[in-house]
DNA sequence: TTGAAAAACGGACCCGGGGTCCGTATCGTC
DNA sequence: GACGATACGGACCCCGGGTCCGTTTTTCAA
């Protein structure tokens, strides 16, 4: 499987060993955090400036292992069979695409966390959320009488953020599939919640806050 | 409004002005991750010493900062009248409370994110996150037909993280009313679909994750 | 086969920021 | 006013991300 057209072989021997290397220090190690950009080229058997030719600076690495790592379920996701195709019908999709992204986190604990908290600013402008945000709106939009797909589609996303899933599974130590029953109900319920009023809130009620 | 007894009062003005210093800093600053600490003992005509002696470390810093702010919500919550004390009948309340969060969010943004994301580690770790937990968690349980109080809690907060509010308001520019209403018909819903079903969810469909 | 240009290598180096240390200044008490 | 206790401040240390450049490897044309 050729990938990087017009690199040289070493190069590309290089950037797949960094990638190996980094993978599994992130799984064995604690916390993210340390895990040092050293680390990872010491581990590879590389220098740092290989390192950073090849992925330009910390996030690059972490962004180039998530993609990778993603790659199946984006697959699944965009040209799959059911539950996660786009065959499937709509009710059904919400539920099944966060469960996968839930699995996804639940799998890659660690670096989902090092790239959603050390990716150099806001996870929001990474373009893996994007497309997760998009896909997950659109398919939103097609079950009527939900109040606003764009915003409901980041609050379910937020529950699966990767510090959130980390606190439950690596600190309160709720089993994996409680997790996920858990997420799932969440999500039936906010799905349900469509089928009782056409449009509601609108007006909020009055508040001055303190500044 | 006396505050630390048995503290030089050198001591008590030096504490004043480096908080004054910061949250007029943060206020000020595009980004948090560009106020460092030489900056804020700078502002606030203060030596570093003196500002790692008062507050630790950075985490230290923010967290005063962010409970000197949250102090009023505090109080209303506690002690105050409706919607927000502790008088008012749930199915109020928790739009009420996670409707004062926001807006305190938005009130602060660069302070929440800030601490949400430098704070030193996971955020869910922080003694406050933990008492809006408890107290979203414990109110929702007098609520009879949601699945899970506790992840529900977790999930609905999740809603109001400071990086989607900065990603909501300061990136897409939606306007605060919205944001606002948004999250209270989110709510809403949430809440509305105790009303359908006794116990739901339970099973999970099959999933075989790559790992 | 060869030789030279292009591309990649690697680790010494730089820089900026969090956090510490300790000699000096200030406070508070007798 | 003197002395112990406490706070001050900024020079200093450490560590990690990112850069630079002399050296090595690859590639390709002659």
């Amino acid at each position: 499987m050729p990938e990087r057209r017009s690199s040289r072989k070493d190069a590309i021997r290089s950037r797949e060993a960094v990638l190996a290397a980094a993978d599994a220090l992130f799984a064995r190690r604690e916390s993210p955090e340390d895990v040092t950009m050293a680390d990872v080229a010491a581990a590879a058997g590389v220098g740092k400036g290989t390192l950073f030719r090849a992925f330009g600076d910390r996030a690059g690495l972490l962004r180039a292992l998530y993609e990778a790592r993603l790659e199946p379920i984006r697959q699944a996701v965009e040209t799959g069979p059911q539950p996660l195709g786009p065959a499937t019908p709509p009710r059904e999709r919400v539920p099944a695409l966060l469960d996968a992204l839930l699995c996804f986190k639940l799998d890659n604990r660690r670096l989902a966390l090092a790239l959603e908290e050390g990716g150099g600013g806001s996870p929001y402008r990474a373009e893996h959320y994007e497309r997760w945000h998009t896909l997950l709106r659109s398919v939103l939009e097609q079950i009527p009488g939900l109040p606003d797909s764009a915003f409901t589609a980041h609050a379910l996303l937020a529950a699966t953020r990767a510090d959130l899933v980390e606190h439950l599974v690596g600190e309160v130590r709720v089993p994996r599939d409680r997790v996920r029953a858990q997420l799932a109900s969440f999500v039936t319920g906010v799905l349900a919640s469509g089928r009782l009023h056409g449009s509601p809130a609108g007006e909020v009620a009055e508040k001055k806050p303190s500044s």
